[in-house]
Formats: structure tokens, C-alpha cells, sequence
DNA sequence: TCTGGGGTCCTAGGACCC
DNA sequence: TCTGGGGTCCTAGGACCC
């Protein structure tokens, strides 16, 4: 049987640690991301008294990232800015730059591939490795790669990771997060009692706030709590799937591979609005929105060669309830109007007496619309060539 | 003034077909 | 006059993750 050597390399505190790059004045100072897209363009090196506070902030926004300083204040990601400011009003705001931050994504992603090309995605500032077919892996030299890792991604980015090397997933990811930040750890099976045990179960990855509680209720805390479930509890409890995969989570046992290349399945466009919207009272307003959103999201479509046929809605209420409605199109699109007659059928068939929070617009069942091909909607398509426009040369 | 935006996967029920 | 068993597609909601 082949041992699988698995790295999970996770960025420190990511997207704050990029702007610390470009503003080092900020260095050890609380700083969260967050709230609006930009704010005006800062100079090229401004004073730390330029910067935003907290203090000064009004609207709807969380924390995305918070500096290992912020973190000391009691403040993360996710937290409300205005509950935030409340805790460290003098902490230091910056708006997102999601195209710098995807720019280093790439940069630190390529500096892994480079060592290691088994590499799957897990979003913006994290990655899976499988490192059991890289030379010199055998026998103890685990940790000697992750330091070539974290060497490398540095030298790329001027940015630091944590690293978890272990037989699989399950405990790579556990692992990197045990010595952030900048840290490695190794987790061997037979580290499964004194390292792994102790956690809270919270801490494994696909065990959220509702299990937890749920295990709570029942008197387990910590992952070796679980281990003490015979399997057929917890399988009574969670059910086969649920059940089974808790005990083996438990016993550190998780087969899944690392996966190199996938295709999306849905894309989105979201927004929460600066105030509660009323579907009739502002009817002109949350029309405008609704079509802004089907054009953004049929621009990302086509700018990464999507259709789909799969057209839905989200609604948040003001009581942060929300439902969904989605309809299924005979034809592939990624048309903005096309997308925006759908989605406007949908929204029929949703209660608005609520006053609306969020709207959000998406397209599902995606295929690249470069195999669309064979498919009947460029059957659509080659026939609108023979329109009276196409003909008369018009637009 | 609590609670962003972009995703994936799972479940459950109904429609429909063989 | 009581009622199969699969399979697939679709919708809606929910849990979870980054």
C-alpha cells in the first residue's frame, strides 16, 4: 500500500497580510479589510494617520480579514464593522482589492506548482498538495518540503503560510492550522491521540456551528469524544452518511484525493443593499439593481466562456431570512437579458410583502460555451444571423 | 443601525417515464 | 376497489467553506 504524503498550505491572514505588504507603516497595527469595494486611491505611501478608522464607518459590511494584531482586540472575520468599531474603534479600515489579492493568489499557487504539481485549488488563500510522487519525499523529508514551500512562496510573494503535511486531507488541514503563523506541522496516524483528540470538533472542516451543537447536546466536545461513539451511534444519530463519516473523522481516516482540475457549477451575483428595499415602494430602484446584477453576472459568464440554463434568484428579507426560486430554460445562455426575463419570472413567484435586504442573481447547470456547439441554442443563435439587422448591416 | 459575497454539496419531495 | 420499483430531472432549503 502506497502512504500518501498530503501538504494543505493556508495563507496567514491573507488579504490583510497583502495590504501590510503595500502599507508596511501598518505593521503590528490592528487593521481589518472590509466594508466597500475602494475609497478614492490612497498615495503611494501614505501617513498612518491617513488611513480610515473604524470609528468612522456606517453601513452593512463585515470583517473579510483582520491582522493577527486586530485579532488581539477580539476581532475576525465575519464580525459585523459596526460591532467591530464598537470593540476597536481606532483599529485601521481598508476596503478590498480582490484583483491584487487574486494577482498573489496566482503568484504563490504557481511558486507550489513549481515544486509540486498535484495541486488542488480550495479557493483564494488556500491549496491542497499531494506531495507523494515529489523526490526526495520518502522517509522523514516531509517537513524538509514544506520548509521548500513555505521558501519558495515567500520569495514569490513576501508572504508567509502555514502548513500541514499528514497521510490525507483530513489531517493536513488540521494540521496547518495547529502553528499559524508561518508555521508547519506534521501529523503521523500515530499522532491521532495526542495531537488531533484534544480539538474541538468544531475544528475539523465540515463540521459547522449546527453539528457542533448538535454534538454538544449530546456531551462531545472534542474530536476523541467522538472516537468514543461506536459507529453505529453515531450513524444512528446522523444518519449513514453523516454517521459514518464522523467516526471516521474521528479515527483520522479520510480517502479522498486531491482533486487537480474542475469546472464550476454555478456562478452568482450578489448584493446587499445600503437600506431595506420595498419591492413596490421601490419598485424603480430594485429594478434598476436586479438588472445591473444579470449584467455583471452574464459579463462574468462570457469572459469565462459559460452558459448555463439553470436561472435563479436569492432574496434576503429584512428579517435576514431568505428564500431562493430558480427556473430551468430549455437553452443554454449567457445573456444578459435572457437572464434577466428568467430571473424576473422567478421573482414572480416570490413573496415581497417583506421589505428586501439582498438580491442576488445566478446561473447554474454551467457547460463551456465553447461545447455548446452541437446544442440547440446555436441553432437560436445562427438563426438570429438571418434577422433583418444582420441583413440590412444595421448596428 | 448586528450579520458580505462567492461558492459546493446534500436532502427531500414531486413530476414524469419505463 | 387499491396500488411495484427504478431512474432522472427539477426545485427549495440548508449546512458549510473561503
Amino acid at each position: 500500500v502506497n502512504r500518501r504524503v498530503i501538504a494543505h498550505v493556508d495563507m496567514d491572514a491573507f488579504y490583510a497580510s497583502v495590504e501590510l505588504l503595500r502599507y508596511p507603516q501598518l505593521q503590528g497595527l490592528p487593521v481589518v479589510i472590509g466594508g466597500g469595494r475602494r475609497r478614492g486611491p490612497l498615495d503611494h505611501s501614505p501617513d498612518v494617520a491617513d488611513f480610515e478608522r473604524l470609528r468612522n464607518y456606517t453601513g452593512r459590511g463585515v470583517i473579510t480579514t483582520a491582522t493577527y494584531a486586530a485579532r488581539g482586540f477580539g476581532l475576525h472575520s465575519g464580525m459585523g464593522l459596526m460591532k467591530a468599531a464598537r470593540l476597536c474603534p481606532d483599529a485601521i479600515m481598508l476596503p478590498v482589492d480582490f484583483d491584487e489579492y487574486r494577482r498573489l493568489s496566482r503568484l504563490f499557487k504557481a511558486a507550489i506548482r513549481a515544486i509540486a504539481p498535484q495541486l488542488e485549488d480550495r479557493g483564494i488563500d488556500e491549496v491542497y498538495v499531494d506531495l507523494s510522487a515529489v523526490p526526495g519525499v520518502d522517509d522523514g523529508q516531509g517537513l524538509k518540503l514544506a520548509q521548500l514551500l513555505q521558501a519558495e512562496v515567500r520569495a514569490a510573494t513576501g508572504l508567509t503560510c502555514s502548513i500541514g503535511v499528514a497521510p490525507n486531507k483530513l489531517l493536513a488541514k488540521l494540521g496547518s492550522e495547529m502553528q499559524k503563523p508561518n508555521g508547519i506541522t506534521l501529523l503521523m496516524p500515530e499522532d491521532l491521540q495526542s495531537a488531533v483528540w484534544p480539538l474541538p470538533c468544531r475544528k475539523v472542516n465540515g463540521i459547522g456551528p449546527k453539528a457542533a451543537e448538535r454534538l454538544t447536546a449530546m456531551g462531545l466536545h472534542t474530536i476523541g469524544d467522538l472516537a468514543r461513539c461506536s459507529r453505529d451511534d453515531l450513524i444512528d444519530s446522523f444518519g449513514a452518511h453523516q454517521g459514518a463519516w464522523l467516526h471516521d473523522v474521528a479515527w483520522g481516516r479520510d480517502e479522498r484525493r486531491v482533486v487537480t482540475q474542475s469546472e464550476p457549477v454555478s456562478m452568482s451575483c450578489e448584493t446587499t443593499f445600503e437600506r431595506d428595499l420595498h419591492a413596490v415602494r421601490d419598485r424603480a430602484e430594485l429594478s434598476a439593481i436586479f438588472t445591473r446584477l444579470c449584467q455583471r453576472l452574464a459579463a462574468d459568464l462570457q469572459r469565462k466562456s459559460y452558459v448555463g440554463r439553470n436561472i435563479g434568484i436569492k432574496l434576503r428579507f429584512d428579517n435576514f431570512s431568505s428564500i431562493t426560486r430558480a427556473l430551468t430554460l430549455p437553452e443554454f445562455t449567457s445573456d444578459a437579458a435572457a437572464i434577466r426575463r428568467a430571473a424576473g419570472q422567478c421573482l414572480k413567484r416570490a413573496p415581497l410583502e417583506r421589505k428586501l435586504r439582498l438580491l442576488g442573481v445566478r446561473v447554474g447547470g454551467l457547460m463551456r460555451s465553447d461545447e455548446v456547439m452541437s446544442h440547440t441554442v446555436d441553432v437560436a443563435q445562427s438563426l438570429s444571423l438571418f434577422d433583418n439587422e444582420a441583413l440590412t448591416g444595421k448596428r
